[in-house]
RNA sequence: GGCCCAGUGGUUCAGUUGGUUAGAACGCCGGCCUGUCACGCCGGAGGUCGAGGGUUCGAGUCCCUUCUGGGUCGCCA
């Protein structure tokens, strides 16, 4: 039995009733959360997306009909209720509720929609496994704190497209269907129906769009623009997504830094009432790696890299000296008090140390009474142990742990002990941000697969002008004017100042290999415009999703987007990706032919 | 593609060394109850232990395969 609203209007939302409106006659609607029956009385909280309200019926205010219609309402039915607000008696009042000083009593009821029994409960902090929740996403998106997550979204989009417009940027729409760069990550491809056999991408990023804007001379321009990338998923890593993208002309990246520092200052301060300093801490990449091993650290917390090079290259622990010799280093981090650790969950970090392609990790323990727990230090004279241990500022009670091999594996392996070392000494606060730049990335890096250079950031980022001289003879040397946002060991986005040079835009091509048929091939269509008059120009994109997870301190991205994928990019809800049948397929000229991979 | 973790009524979990009829809480259904808000009390229904195979006198428990989901490495300009 459902019933019509016609006649009624909604006068309040649930929360938006207060003890100033005692007496008021109001219509609510929303859901049933909870309903306590009592027999003669029949309480009933009301949920809509602003919380909830209690609703009172008794059948001497609604009368005998309605207290029935009353008895049998149930969870997740839609009603409304046409009531007068009343104060409650002291003894009464809910302090847990926002409107737990005042009730609806119900003068008439509407049941609007029935309901089934919900799979799950709705409520808040539910720890109802995920692939359920996100089968019955609809039912899921109830929840208050998605509701929440979702609010926080809004306000973050809101306050960007006010913040960005007041500082003269236009937003732009750039096209969903367009070309297939094969550069990078794997396109989602979209058959064409006119051109047979011809396909369109869907974006990766706006990035060509955005920088041709510049040339046409729209100066300043961003848009929060859903991308797409068919890789696989991670906790913060979805198919699509959505970026906060932007570009600027006639700027340096001093002005890029400027305008997003203010820009996430701003984010803060209105929807967290948190003031971010800035201008943020700096790092260059070859800081944050030789500190922390990865181009996004996490500044939560210390447990910094130590390089041991030096003192061990002599030493007769052929593991280490052999790697110094052959161009890797030894480096360490002290797990400062984990002296008492158990041998077996030392193991434990040596098997995930060689999840990050490490052959292993030597340790130190420190005893209390100075003396040492280790298999590596038979094999080094006590002056190398003890330069060692000085190195690292080794305390009686800490463990000392240590990786030696090519510098990119140390650095792989020893950022991600060290944040294990950090989770496990409880480190990571989720309620601090810290945020930092870092700069001055490689402009290319040695791709073993393709057996050449491919662009860390992409092929059009502006190398800095003191390398340019190495692009030719030296081209891993080479630093990018590129530059990342880093919050807690979360890469929020990044950007870098383009190449408007056609002389050093063939460079960088010839340097990534790419014959200039191949680079007018792929690019033709931006090298052409680039004849016609470039600003010098430059920008950024940020991870929407990510600001949002960090700001909600959500363990994943999926809990700040209404409808994610799950990890093999399929939808449990709609079940996308489906098949197609022969007719949508005859007319793309297309023909299914599975392939054993 | 590799590795790791999880899967037991609707939900979240317990289930000892392999041993009788697989338990609890919440939810659900029915009854009673006029001030509850984790309402209370009484009663009830609900399970192919993810699926398939194997070992065994006997499997939720051990072995193999597989499915689903999560994490991660590779991958992600």
């Amino acid at each position: 039995m459902s019933e019509s609203m016609q006649g009624l209007k909604r006068t309040n939302k649930c929360t938006e009733v207060s003890a100033k409106n005692i007496d008021d006659k109001v219509t609510v609607m929303g859901w049933v959360q909870k309903r306590r029956d009592l027999g003669g009385v029949i309480f009933i909280d009301l949920r809509d997306r602003t919380g909830l309200l209690q609703i009172v019926f008794d059948a001497s205010s609604i009368g005998d009909e309605g207290f029935a219609k009353a008895e049998k309402l149930r969870s997740e039915f839609v009603i409304a209720v046409e009531g007068i607000i009343e104060s409650r008696s002291d003894e009464t009042i809910n302090p847990n509720l926002k409107t737990g000083e005042i009730e609806v009593r119900a003068h008439s009821l509407r049941i609007l929609s029935e309901a089934e029994t919900p799979p799950f409960q709705i409520e808040e902090n539910s720890n109802v496994k995920e692939d359920l929740r996100l089968k019955y996403r609809y039912l899921d998106l109830r929840r208050p704190d998605l509701q929440r997550n979702l609010i926080m979204r809004h306000k973050v989009a809101m306050i960007t497209r006010e913040f960005l417009s007041n500082e003269e940027f236009l937003e732009i729409e750039t096209p969903m269907l367009t070309k297939s760069t094969p550069e990078g990550a794997r396109d989602y491809l979209v058959p064409s129906r006119v051109h047979q056999g011809n396909f369109y991408a869907l974006p990766q990023s706006p990035q060509i769009f955005k920088q041709l804007l510049m040339l046409s001379g729209y100066d300043r321009y961003f848009q929060i623009a859903k991308c797409f990338r068919d890789e696989d998923l991670r906790a913060d890593r979805q198919p699509e997504f959505t970026q906060i993208d932007m570009e600027l002309s006639f700027v340096d990246q001093e002005k890029v830094i400027d305008v997003n520092e203010r820009l996430m200052q701003k984010l803060f301060k209105e929807v967290l009432d948190i003031d971010i300093e800035i201008p943020m801490q700096r790092l260059t990449y070859k800081e944050a790696m030789d500190r922390f091993g990865s181009d996004k650290p996490d500044l939560r917390f210390g447990i910094e890299l130590v390089d041991l090079s030096d003192i061990v290259k002599d030493c007769g622990f052929k593991v280490f000296s052999g790697t110094v010799a052959s161009g890797g280093s030894v480096r360490g981090i002290n797990a400062e008090g984990l002296g008492n650790l158990p041998r077996r969950q030392i193991d434990a970090l040596g098997e995930l140390a060689k999840t990050y392609g490490a052959k292993g990790m030597a340790w130190i323990v420190i005893n209390e009474d100075g003396t040492y727990k280790s298999a590596i230090t038979k094999f080094l004279t006590d002056e190398e142990v003890e330069n060692m241990v000085k190195a690292m500022n080794g305390k009686p009670g800490d463990l000392l742990l240590f990786c030696a091999d090519s510098n990119d594996v140390v650095y792989s392996t020893l950022g991600n002990l060290r944040l294990e070392i950090g989770r496990r000494l409880e480190l990571l606060d989720d309620s601090v941000f810290k945020f930092a730049w870092v700069t001055e990335f490689p402009l290319l890096e040695w791709n073993k697969e393709h057996k050449r250079y491919t662009a860390m950031h992409h092929p059009f980022t502006m190398p800095m002008e003191e390398d340019l001289q190495y692009l030719e003879s030296d081209p891993g040397r080479v630093r990018a004017i590129a530059y990342d946002m880093v919050l807690n060991g979360c890469e929020l986005g990044g950007g870098s100042i383009r190449i408007h040079q056609r002389d050093i835009q063939e460079k960088m091509f010839a340097a990534l290999g790419f014959s200039k048929e191949d680079a007018y091939d792929r690019f033709g269509f931006l090298l052409n415009a680039f004849k016609y008059g470039v600003p010098p120009h430059g920008g950024l994109a940020f991870g929407l999703d990510r600001i949002i997870m960090l700001m909600t301190q959500s363990d994943s991205i999926r809990d700040v987007i209404a409808f994610p994928k799950v990890k093999d990019a399929s939808c449990p809800m709609t079940e996308a990706p489906g098949t197609v049948d022969d007719k949508q397929l005859n007319e793309l000229g297309l023909k299914i032919d599975t392939i054993e991979i």
